[in-house]
DNA sequence: GTTAGCACTCTCATTCTCCGAGTGCTAAGT
DNA sequence: ACTTAGCACTCGGAGAATGAGAGTGCTAAC
């Protein structure tokens, strides 16, 4: 009596969907309208009472239909939802707003994931968030000194992972052609190849040492590698679309607006080590504190390592079978990118080294 | 009778004054406790029905106080406020925020011109917006196309703006020595010493038929040419802060929000030529339509030429005597930064030349 | 185990009432 | 001719009262 059943699994799963399509707490009469429910609204009606001791139900007042718990929403995405599939044209509609064009065209990797932010945002109408620490697995390719207009020179440093940075500096006075193919020899040497996971404080300082020991007045130059350095190490956290959490009314402004201006307080949320797609509530954690909203996650590989994660936080009422597939899409489309470019990037890598060392 | 005189104006300011930092109508009684106000508050409701006449005030509704017109808000501005003057450490605050510091450091106009837009939003709790065309008064002091990895190569485009732009190709093979030469020294040739405003379509197409000419498969890197030249004449707008905009009761959500979406109507508004500071309201101009909003926006110069725009979007009930002097501050600032280092940036152009010439 | 019937509950929208802030006008004061 | 006190008037908005309707739980019959 007390105990699950195929029929109050179908209700549960009625009332979460037609929850999130209209908003309003669902009664017994709704749901005994359903085609797939052949029992009287009275019968509903007992079985929803069982839902909500069992947790997976509550009302918001006795006279209302009922809304589903974050038990229910967990159970339903769990157990219950179908999630839609992707017919081949909205594959193509969605590599499409990936950037990913056919050709198989260079693409950067802060690029490619800036356009899955951007294209989150936009198809699920919510904010999108992406947290990525893939530079740190990548591998500095190559480092130049480029000298542009009297005393400005510009510090270009390109990764395996396509991602290309670079810092203007300018000097008291102009470097020599040696002084400059000096610097620029030793950076390369010391650099080059090195993953950036292993560029450390320690190393940096290094250099720093022996470069100034070379040649004090330098400082600018080293100080403008070393910001490129911290660039390099830093952990990306992108999120667009956030204005799309002020048109939901069940989410409440106050909440919204400390979650933009503290969205890194969501890192160690995305971080966390799981497997396949996590959906996590607001209040559920205390670093993730918007009411009455949700969000989900994937994490995307490079190889074999975990090197970010990509997901959407929106109001817990969200079509969940639609809005998981694009995530699950977007982040097996983004590891099998990187992972195929890092293929052709790592490879190389030794013939390069070879080269230079000629 | 009907005409303005000195006290009146008084209390249009005070009407102003008050609305702006409470909200809420203004009535008579509050005006007359003023300190600066001798009259009673009878003859402050005489005064203010003639100012209504007049079309600077008007009435909620019967029973309440008085709130200022847009034509009230206009005269306050431009004769009425003692904008606040800035004492020097919050300048060197300012300034901070900016991220000028002391030492005449190297830094692009580009990054002095989001520091800008940052701070503006923070400082006055409303989004700010920033319409920039430097770059196409800017120079191409250097292109370079670098090898890097496999069947990639990096081009590199320097403007005398010290904006850096580079984007990655892949070939379909390795280029030899004299190719990349070739194909490196073209560019420069074409392309350095050119100011950004004097590219044009035609141009680029003529240097893409000499370069297909030569050799049909660096297609991609012309491509790649093509699409930082692309960037280059882009007009940049830059927004910062709309979340603010959600937080006040005045500005409609759905406006705000369609805002957003469609921000570059405003270019055209802040690219009229004027000069000083500039406020419109919302719905004023059919290119700015959010309601009960108003726009402050002052021309940063480069030399003598306009080259941008830069302004907040907030209420209309708005501390314009704190705001308007940040604006100022800031877009004075700026050309004072811009101006200098196009100075030492244009002198050395010949320079330049001479030495890639010889 | 299911269902119809019914009394009951509670929200929400509507209506009504009334308070008070603020006004405009008038008449008296300077 | 301006200023001011006094007063009647207006109107929005808060709060109470009311009623309709949706939804429930329970009971008794199937």
């Amino acid at each position: 009596m007390m105990q699950m059943n195929e029929r109050k699994l179908k209700i549960l799963a009625a009332v979460v969907e037609s929850y999130v399509r209209t908003g309003e707490p669902v009664g017994s009469k709704m749901i005994a309208s359903l085609p797939e429910i052949h029992v009287s609204a009275a019968t509903v009606r007992n079985d929803m009472a069982v839902l909500e001791q069992l947790g997976y139900l509550e009302q918001p007042h006795t006279s209302a239909g009922r809304i589903p718990t974050i038990l229910g929403y967990r159970l339903y995405i769990e157990k219950l939802m179908s999630p839609a599939d992707l017919p081949e044209e909205e594959r193509e509609r969605l590599d499409h707003m990936l950037g990913v064009n056919g050709n198989g065209n260079q693409m950067s990797e802060e690029l490619l994931i800036q356009n899955a932010t951007t294209a989150l945002a936009e198809l699920t109408q919510c904010a999108a968030v992406v947290s990525d620490f893939s530079p740190q697995f990548s591998v500095i390719s190559k480092v130049e000194v480029i000298p542009t207009g009297k005393r400005v020179y510009v510090i270009l440093l390109i990764t395996s992972g396509g991602s290309i940075k670079n810092k203007a500096c300018r000097l008291e006075f102009d470097l020599t052609k040696e002084q400059l193919s000096w610097f620029s020899g030793y950076l390369s040497e010391h650099l080059e190849g090195i993953s950036v996971s292993e560029l450390s404080d320690e190393l940096m300082e290094n250099l720093t040492a022996a470069m100034t020991a070379y040649m004090m007045s330098l400082a600018p130059l080293v100080q403008g590698v070393f910001e490129l350095y911290r660039d390099l190490r830093q952990h990306a956290l992108l999120c667009k679309g956030e204005k799309h959490l002020f048109s939901y009314e069940d989410l409440d402004k106050m909440e919204v607006v400390r979650f933009i201006e503290h969205k890194d307080e969501l890192m160690q949320l995305m971080d966390d080590s799981f497997s396949g797609i996590r959906v996590v509530f607001g209040k559920d954690r205390e670093n993730f504190v918007i009411g009455n909203s949700s969000m989900i996650v994937s994490k995307y590989r490079k190889g074999r390592k975990n090197v970010g994660s990509l997901g959407v936080i929106g109001p817990m009422r969200l079509d969940y079978a639609k809005v998981i597939p694009y995530i699950a899409y977007f982040s097996q489309k983004i590891t099998d990118l990187i992972s195929e470019q890092s293929e052709q990037t790592r490879e190389p890598c030794p013939d390069e080294e070879d080269q230079k060392k000629i």
